[in-house]
DNA sequence: TCATGACGATCGCAAATTTCT
DNA sequence: CAGAAATTTGCGATCGTCATG
C-alpha cells in the first residue's frame, strides 16, 4: 500500500527541492529546460497525480463550479446540463453536480456544501418556491458577492444574475398561431409547480385570451405536475366538457406528449380533430406522432450565456446583476391546424 | 472585501484555541457543552463556512465521488444519474460530473482530473472503444486499487467491478415474444456504437435468429447512431425491400421512437401493420403513440448496486472484482402484435 | 546582472503531543 | 496521575525571498 507520490517524492528522486518540482511541473521558465524535463519524466515515471486540495488551499480557487438542477427526468433540463458542462470543461473547470428534486432542503444543503468544497461559482435552477431570502438571507451569508447565476427560472428582486427564457413572448407566439388558425376555445394545462416559469406562462396565456376578448372558462384551466401522466390524464376531462376546447396549450412538451398519447387512445387526430401545443421544443418534439408544434426555448443560448456570465463573475467582474431574457421561437409542426367544423367532431376509434 | 472566516477567526472571537473550535464544530465531547455552543454560535454569527480543501488535505478524503456519462440527450442515461446522485447524496458525498460525449480524450482527462480533485471513487459508463489498457495501462497508474465501478457497458477482461444489464436475456425475451406472435421476418436496427452493449445485443439477436432456424438477410441488419433520426430514416428503406420485415427490433427505445415517427408519416399502424420493439424502457415508452413494447433495463437496480459497490470499495472492501448482471423485464405494450396477413399490408395514408 | 534553484512560510484544518489542573 | 485543554506538527502545494555560480 504505497502512498500516492507527492512533489517531495519527485524532489527526492531527482535531487532538487520541492519548489523546483512545483515550478517545473507548471512549465515555469525559472527552471532550466533540462532539469524541467528530468523532473517531468520522474513525475511521469512515479505516476504522480497533482493534488488540487493542496493547491487549492494555497491558491484559493479549487477549479470547480457547481450546478444544481431539479428535474433530470425532463430532457429539457438535461439539455442545459449538456451545454454548460461543455463550456465549463473548455474553461478547465470541473462540475459539482446536484439534483435537488424540487426539494428546498436539498438545494440549501448543496449551496452550503459546494461552498465548503470551494466551488468558484454556482449555476442554479432554483427549486420551486425559492425566494430572495433563500439566496440572500443570513443563513447563506457566504453567497454575498459569490458568483451565482440563475437560469430558466427567475426569483423576484434578487441581486443575482439571471438568464431566462422570454415566456411571455413564447406564449404569445403560440396564441397568435392558434388564433390565426381560427381557434377560440383554448384550454390551458399548466405545470412547473410554483415557479416563475409556471406563473409567467399561465399569466401570459390569460392575458392573451383577455386581449383577444376570449372568455376564460375555469373548467379549461388546469395545473398539475410536469409529467406525461398529467397530460395523458387530462384529455378525457377536457373533451367531456359541454363545449370542449379545440386547442390545448400545454405548459411544456412533456405534458403535451401525454396529451398526444391520450389522443391516440381516444382516436383523436392531433392537428385535425384537436390542436395541441407544447413548450420547450426538446429534441423529441420533432419525432412525436404526429410531430409537436412547440416553442423552442434556446437552452443552448441560455446555457452558454449563463456559463459565460458565471466565468466572468469568477474572473472578478463586478457589474450590477443582469436579467437577460432569451427569445424563443415558434416551431409549427403537425399537432396544430384549423379547428374542426363545429359539431362535426368524429371521434373514430383506431383499429 | 473581507476574507472568509476561518477557525482562527472564531477562535480569536471566542477566546479559545483553533483546535478547540475544530473539535467543537464537530460536536466532539472533549469540549464542554457550554463552550461548544458558544463556539457554534460564533461560527454561525460570523458566517463561517467549512473548508473541505483543508480538511481533505489533512484527512485524505475529500468527500466527493466522480461520475462520467456519455449521452445526456438519452434519458436512459440520465435515469442512472438520478439514481446515483440520490445514493451519493444520502451517503454525504458530492458528485463530480462529466459528460464525455463518447470522446476518449474527454474521458481520459476526466479520469485524471477527478483524481487530482481527490474523488474517492469513480462510476464510469466507458466511452465506446474503451479497452482494458485505458483503465489499467501505465498512463492511468493512479487507478490501480482505485474504487472504480463500470456501469451499463462492459470492458473485456478488466479487473474492475461492473454492473450491467443482461442484454442477452433482454433480446431473447423480445425475440420469443415476437416469434410467438408469428413473426419470422425480423429486422435489426443496431446502435450504441462500438460498445459491449451494441455487440451483445446484436450478437444475441443473431443467435436467436439462428437458433430458430430463421435466415438473416443483410438487408435487414443495420447499425447507426442511437438517435431518433436514425430510426426515422431507416423505415422507408426496410419497407422497400421485396419482402419487408414484419417486425423491427431496435437497439434502444430512442431508435424505436424514430421508427414510430416514420410509421406515422407512412400511415403504418405499429402493432398492426408492423411490429416495433425498443430496448431500455425509459419513462416515455409508456406514452408513445402507440405505447412501445420494450425491455425494461433496471436502471434503478444497476445505479443502486453500483453506488453500493463503490461506497464499499471506498470503505476499504478488497474483494475480487465482481461482474453483476441485472435481469431485464419484457414489457409488452401496443407496438407488437401478430404479423399482418401475407400480402395484405394496407399502407393507408393518414388524413 | 542574470539565470537557476534553494529555503522557509503559509493556506485551514485535524490529529498527535504536550502542558496544565 | 487522570482528564481536560492548549500546543505542535503536518497534510501537499505555492509563493516570496534569498543564495549561488
Amino acid at each position: 500500500m504505497t502512498r500516492r507520490p507527492t512533489l517531495k517524492t519527485i524532489a527526492d528522486r531527482v535531487g532538487v527541492t520541492v519548489s523546483a518540482v512545483s515550478l517545473a511541473l507548471r512549465d515555469d521558465p525559472r527552471i532550466s529546460a533540462t532539469t524541467r524535463s528530468r523532473i517531468q519524466e520522474a513525475a511521469e515515471a512515479l505516476g504522480y497525480v497533482y493534488n488540487r486540495h493542496a493547491a487549492g488551499l494555497r491558491r484559493g480557487d479549487s477549479g470547480t463550479v457547481a450546478v444544481c438542477l431539479n428535474d433530470l427526468s425532463n430532457p429539457f433540463f438535461t439539455e442545459f446540463l449538456g451545454h454548460m458542462e461543455t463550456r465549463f470543461r473548455e474553461a478547465g473547470r470541473m462540475m459539482l453536480f446536484c439534483h435537488a428534486h424540487e426539494t428546498p432542503s436539498i438545494q440549501a444543503r448543496f449551496i452550503r456544501q459546494m461552498a465548503e468544497h470551494g466551488a468558484a461559482g454556482l449555476i442554479l435552477v432554483p427549486v420551486e418556491g425559492t425566494s430572495r431570502a433563500d439566496l440572500e438571507g443570513p443563513r447563506v451569508r457566504h453567497l454575498r458577492d459569490f458568483p451565482l447565476v440563475l437560469i430558466s427560472r427567475d426569483v423576484a428582486d434578487t441581486a443575482f444574475d439571471r438568464v431566462i427564457n422570454d415566456d411571455e413572448r413564447g406564449i404569445r407566439l403560440l396564441f397568435e398561431h392558434l388564433y390565426a388558425l381560427g381557434h377560440r376555445r383554448l384550454a390551458w394545462l399548466g405545470g412547473g409547480g410554483d415557479t416563475s416559469t409556471a406563473h409567467d406562462r399561465e399569466r401570459s396565456f390569460r392575458r392573451e385570451m383577455d386581449a383577444a376578448g376570449l372568455p376564460i372558462d375555469d373548467a379549461t384551466m388546469h395545473h398539475g405536475p410536469t409529467s406525461l401522466a398529467f397530460g395523458d390524464s387530462m384529455l378525457d376531462e377536457l373533451m367531456a366538457l359541454p363545449t370542449p376546447p379545440t386547442a390545448i396549450v400545454c405548459f411544456s412538451d412533456v405534458i403535451a406528449f401525454g396529451v398526444l398519447a391520450a389522443c391516440y387512445r381516444r382516436g383523436l387526430r392531433p392537428g385535425i380533430d384537436l390542436s395541441v401545443t407544447g413548450f420547450d421544443d426538446m429534441g423529441a418534439a420533432a419525432y412525436s406522432a404526429p410531430a409537436l408544434t412547440s416553442v423552442r426555448v434556446r437552452t443552448d443560448l441560455i446555457g452558454d450565456r449563463a456559463s459565460e456570465l458565471l466565468l466572468a463573475r469568477i474572473a472578478g467582474d463586478r457589474q450590477p446583476a443582469v436579467r437577460e431574457m432569451m427569445p424563443p421561437e415558434l416551431v409549427v409542426r403537425e399537432t396544430t391546424g384549423p379547428p374542426p367544423e363545429t359539431g362535426m367532431l368524429p371521434p373514430r376509434r383506431r383499429g
